[in-house]
DNA sequence: TTTTTTGCAAAACCTTTGCAGTTGG
DNA sequence: CCAACTGCAAAGGTTTTGCAAAAAA
């Protein structure tokens, strides 16, 4: 129930995000700055709390309320996206280049990000097959990883 | 972070399940029956509320914590499994022969079950791309139906 | 000045836990 | 009888909503 309303393009630098939002009528605050900078400061996707937290300090602390609207906000501009991996809270990532899509493992909880382009083969198959054109970049695709396969095979 | 502790097999009828219950030392209680038998009259995968509710009548209604407790139950014997479509509640169905595994529209929330084998040429390619052993039963493959693909490319 | 955004409090939603009392075997 | 189970109330974790005050343009 849940369809991207991509109206702009990943942005490299906060910069560039802050001319999106302007572009849109919207406003550069505080609080929204806060938002983007923890998530160019990360190197994995965050929950809304880890951003509120700012990073464990790399960057100042905000409500989580904002930080949700926030997220919500950049999420309509195409400038971000959210995961579930598993059963905890979404996780949010600023869209880089070449957007991602997610692999996670059900027994360890690890995960691994794909570039869509490795997954077109599957996409193919899935569409083939059912006439679903799949994506694995809001819910990803969940499995065992190799280790945890192993270890389950005794 | 789940592995189902599959114990039993599918039970193909109420009493099937009562002694597949009783073979594990555990009660055939009358909260545990109401359960499964809303889910023997169900035609689809059912949240927990819905279970609780009685099916609209179909069944006499019970409490939630139970329902969610005897949920767990019956999922650690390997008679009934859930799966998470979307954002919502996760959704309880009796494990039938053939366990299935789901596809889900990402933009009209329709799914559709299918048997694991229609799904094994997807899992090779992932496995072989990825080493990842994939499972949509718990979490399903998310897109975009036929319908709504097209209605999106105007 | 006008419109957007914030921060707080409160609620909504789904699920789990604690516990005293009940029940199945 | 006794362990397993129930029902209620309460809490836990995540996300949303309402609203008056503050800030951006």
């Amino acid at each position: 129930m849940t369809s991207p309303t991509a109206s702009a393009l990943p942005a490299p630098t906060l910069e560039a995000a802050v001319a999106a939002l302007r572009a849109t009528g919207r406003r550069a605050s505080a609080a929204r700055r806060l938002v983007l900078e923890a998530l160019f400061a990360a190197d994995g996707p965050m929950s809304a709390e880890q951003i509120a937290d700012g990073i464990g300090g790399r960057v100042p602390r905000s409500d989580l309320t904002s930080v949700y609207r926030n997220l919500e906000t950049l999420e309509e501009l195409g400038l971000v996206s959210h995961v579930h991996l598993g059963h905890g809270p979404g996780l949010y990532a600023l869209n880089r280049e070449g957007a991602c899509e997610w692999l996670t493992c059900d027994r360890c909880g690890d995960f691994r990000a794909v570039n869509p382009i490795e997954l077109d083969g599957v996409r193919r198959a899935i569409h083939d097959a059912f006439g679903y054109r799949a994506s694995f970049a809001h819910f990803p695709v969940v499995g065992l990883c190799d280790p945890c396969a192993r270890a389950l095979e005794r």
